[in-house]
DNA sequence: GTTGAGCGTT
């Protein structure tokens, strides 16, 4: 009786997606089921939770069968005190896969030729962005974030640093990495200190072009103090420095 | 152990 998102999406086609907020971090489907399910059937109940750590998000999605129900839900269930908190019920607006959402209801991409061309596959411009970028949800989440990227941002910083060097960075992404891929394999393989960077010495070209627009790059770096290339890794530096294994 | 605007999974 709970085995909701436990099987990815099992059949939205016509259904309304509600979306739950304000809601606890410990409610999960189960104690929502036996709520919205007294409005009215709940085909699903999915609650987003961590990848990482598990823990739920703080919001759930109740897909309804009927909008009157769900419709009802809402204005029943939305201002209502769930687990000591108040909750907030309201229609979904974006779907899992940008399906057509229509006030909350969920219906199939292209049923049958009618009035519309089937021809126009690109659909890919509902939920483009949006707030996507401003998705800094919470405190703790961006902690962990900036953790996250911390730990795996050798070689990003490294590639950032050599983006740095290219005067130009709006002529083409694709062949840049292109360029950079080859760079390195040939780098690879003809010596394999990658840490020991050679001394990024500015080519005459580019140093004309540090500066097109006046505005020097490198200031940007002061704000995340310009880490100094003697000590690159001063934590793990001792380890790689020895050989504990041998 | 913490948090609180938001939009989702095989």
């Amino acid at each position: 009786m709970s085995h909701f998102g436990r099987s990815g999406p099992p059949d939205i086609t016509d259904t309304y997606s509600l979306l739950v907020l304000n809601i606890t971090f410990r409610t999960t489907a189960d104690d929502l089921f036996p709520l919205f399910d007294k409005y009215g059937k709940v085909v699903d109940i999915f609650i987003p939770k961590d990848r990482r750590t598990g823990d739920s998000r703080g919001f759930a999605f109740v897909r309804y069968k009927y909008a009157d129900e769900a419709q009802k839900a809402v204005d029943r269930l939305d201002g209502t005190v769930v687990d000591g908190r108040e909750i907030t019920v309201q229609f979904a607006k974006y779907g899992p896969n940008a399906e057509r959402i229509q006030k909350g209801r969920i219906i199939e991409s292209f049923p049958r030729s009618r009035s519309r061309s089937p021809r126009r596959r690109h659909r890919d411009d509902h939920y483009k962005d949006r707030d996507y970028r401003r998705r800094s949800r919470s405190r703790s989440y961006d902690r962990y974030e900036r953790d996250r990227y911390r730990g795996k941002d050798r070689d990003s910083q490294r590639r950032s640093r050599s983006r740095s060097a290219s005067p130009v960075r709006s002529k083409g992404r694709g062949r840049d990495r292109y360029d950079e891929d080859r760079r390195n394999s040939s780098r690879s393989r003809s010596v394999s200190p990658d840490r020991h960077s050679p001394s990024p010495q500015k080519s005459p070209s580019l140093h004309k072009a540090s500066s097109p627009r006046g505005e020097s790059p490198d200031r940007r770096s002061r704000d995340g103090r310009s880490p100094s290339p003697r000590s690159v890794s001063p934590r793990g530096r001792r380890a790689d420095s020895r050989s504990p294994s041998s």
